[in-house]
DNA sequence: TAGATTGTTAATCGATTAACAATC
DNA sequence: TAGATTGTTAATCGATTAACAATC
């Protein structure tokens, strides 16, 4: 089934295209064949083979054929991938093409770190708003963007058509501030606070929680430790796992 | 089944218990529930049902008793989960029983918040390194640390007694990085690098990439937009997703 | 044509879930 | 005992993987 289904051109009917309805686990992958396909091209490819980008991705390649499957055909058999086209159909899917704004809500530790983050900008995104709920916080300057008050969300968010939503605020406000997020329409959020929130249906919420990722590694630690103590004596065999998103 | 196999309990043959084997997604959110216990003990709570628990956790009963299950039985029919002997178990399993030493690599922008994130300490674990390979950097005191050299890892991670590495470089230093830290015998990495860490067997990557979470959220704003522009538009139906670890 | 590599198939594996017997 | 809730079963679902036919 080789039907390109190019970036932008009509699904049926021609109205905006419908996407493919992809496994999750496959929509996660994507930004990492992505970044792979970026550094790929910088250093002069301009094809490459699954077995070769899934190397690069970290990946086997019978899961990047899969998964590049599911976007439509975009290879040429004994040859390889585009790696111009792959880029363009990625990003298409994950709606790159378009900057998405991004209001950051909690300039504390973390808040400032991620402001100041230039991977946002060089991968399809613009800090577009910082908001803090603490007054002595509002009108500092980071990085070009002055810190603003949440209570100002309603106007920002039309201004700058925010998309998404970053929170990084203390777990204690978190959920108010995803409820204020909602109440202008944003149904993107990402979660720093520790802490589990509820939304409406149609919004979606992804977590980073920092000390979870350590405390899956002590698991692994703990559990290694276990193993080289055992009588037995199994030392560290069939441990490795190089751990996906 | 209702064998409780005490935290710290001998196995067999009294040498250090074997730890169950647990599946992956059970490990991912078995740091979820411990933070949910934790809230439930601070209010006062002494026992929890599973749809209690799983409920402040954010997912369904089911799945909470299914991983519950695989720690073995601590729960009492008709009544529940003992708050403080589950605290007790998980805090077990994950080998949070000692407070494992972190040294962060990279304190620029983001290693900068790290450095002085709560979380960390109050959550198992102790940051007893700040390390740069920039000399610039070296000697600058970050919440009461002194940021080191990189080289000075090897002594370092034998007086610390380094258990966890973190990696907050720009991905062009992070592969060096890594093969610094497992040169010292660290088996366990946090990468927020945006790259694919090649590590020998028996050492466990976790990695944490910001813009991919957002990618991820604007693929799916993408497709709650495709449908809402859909020629029957469908809207926003169907389109919930609290997305998990 | 011969060699290379994709896209797909089908088997396998692991995770989720509802339902309910066991049991406090 | 009656009511509540766990721990387990079994069915289902989704993801992974090796193998290979299709095809450039």
């Amino acid at each position: 089934m080789s039907q390109h289904r190019h970036p932008g051109a009509p699904g049926r009917a021609g109205a905006v295209p419908a996407l493919p309805d992809l496994p999750e686990a496959t929509v996660a992958r994507l930004p990492e064949y992505l970044r792979a396909l970026h550094n790929l091209a910088d250093s002069g490819h301009e094809t490459v083979s699954s077995e070769g980008l899934s190397a690069a991705a970290g990946v086997n390649s019978a899961k990047l054929r899969k998964d590049l499957s599911h976007l439509g055909s975009y290879g040429t058999r004994g040859v390889g991938y585009d790696v111009a086209l792959l880029i363009e159909q990625i990003e298409y899917v994950l709606g790159l093409t378009q900057r998405r704004a991004v209001a950051l809500v909690g300039v504390g530790n973390l808040g400032h770190a991620l402001a100041g983050y230039d991977g946002f900008a060089s991968r399809g995104f613009r800090i577009a708003a910082l908001l803090d709920a603490d007054p002595s916080r509002v009108g500092e300057e980071i990085n070009g963007l002055v810190v603003r008050h949440v209570d100002e969300l309603p106007v920002i968010a039309v201004q700058e058509s925010i998309a998404i939503g970053v929170i990084a605020t203390p777990a204690a406000a978190a959920q108010r501030v995803a409820d204020q997020l909602v109440a202008v329409g944003v149904t993107s959020i990402l979660n720093f606070a520790p802490c589990v929130l509820s939304v409406p249906e149609g919004v979606d919420v992804r977590k980073v929680d920092l000390a979870i990722e350590l405390q899956i590694l002590s698991f692994h630690e703990h559990r290694k430790a276990s193993l080289t103590a055992l009588p037995g004596g199994l030392a560290a065999t069939e441990t490795q796992e190089a751990i996906g998103t």
